[in-house]
DNA sequence: TCGTGAATGATACAATATCTCGGTTGGGTG
DNA sequence: CACCCAACCGAGATATTGTATCATTCACGA
């Protein structure tokens, strides 16, 4: 199982690192860069630093604690690790995302890794949309 | 249909565009960065900027030349635009870069699309893999 | 061939992320 | 509880990828 908390995952219990899990637990729905976690820490009054952000966020995806997505942006988007695996879907035009599990996609994707001789280690889904009813 | 030509695509048919189209034509499987073509062209001896190469690259995606993909690295690497949509298949291992098309996997997309309200406008699948037989 | 607007190359700049290093701190040990 | 030290931190330098600017050159229709 993933660990829900800095002491299972093997890293001290710093400031820094409570206060980002924490601003990744608060999330809602959306899901943050690393510079959106820096200004919110900045706002809230914190004095951690950029470079710390990152390291954070490398040691908590390391760690398992938080998933990394690139999308398209050439950014990287950050979200706790909930345990169960889905995939996304960004709308094009307001920028929401929606997570979405498919086990009949996942079922085909191991079927074709399985058929080139291969097994799946990662894999990355993400649909591009937008809404239906044109105005 | 997609255009197979600078003219076709609207573009002047300059010295560095016809290059770096036939330096992606020469590509075997490879799908590569601006900075492999831009190497590239240095060592054939050419004088082209990088500057260039990324400009001319914008050009071609926008103009339905090529295909810009993300994966992972932090990297876009460019592929020409083959007419015919199809998925990746990336072997962590050896980085080779298998592609693929499921119609399973297009159709499921769809449904899963359509009952949220909305129609894929892309999509991008990547499936990292290692090779089954352990050594 | 000539003229003109588009394209190019060099370089400065921007955005994202990592590295380095001196100073600080969490938390186990005595 | 006080000490100690490896782990951690913040700041700024640096690396990497890509874009903007601008003077010069080039493609191509007349």
């Amino acid at each position: 199982m993933e660990p829900r908390n800095l002491k299972e995952a093997g890293l001290k219990v710093t400031h820094p690192r409570k206060r980002i899990l924490e601003i990744l637990e608060n999330q809602g729905t959306k899901h943050l860069t690393a510079d959106d976690i820096y200004r919110c820490l900045i706002e809230s009054g914190e004095d951690i630093g950029l470079a710390t952000v990152y390291r954070v966020l490398n040691q908590f995806e390391a760690a398992g604690l938080v998933e990394k997505h690139n999308f398209e942006s050439g950014q990287a988007y950050y979200e706790l690790d909930s345990g169960e695996h889905h995939d996304h879907m960004v709308c094009v035009e307001t920028g929401k995302v929606i997570e979405f599990v498919s086990e009949e996609i996942e079922a085909a994707q191991r079927k074709i890794a399985q058929a080139h001789g291969y097994e799946i280690e990662d894999h990355s889904l993400v649909i591009y949309v937008r809404p239906k009813q044109k105005c």
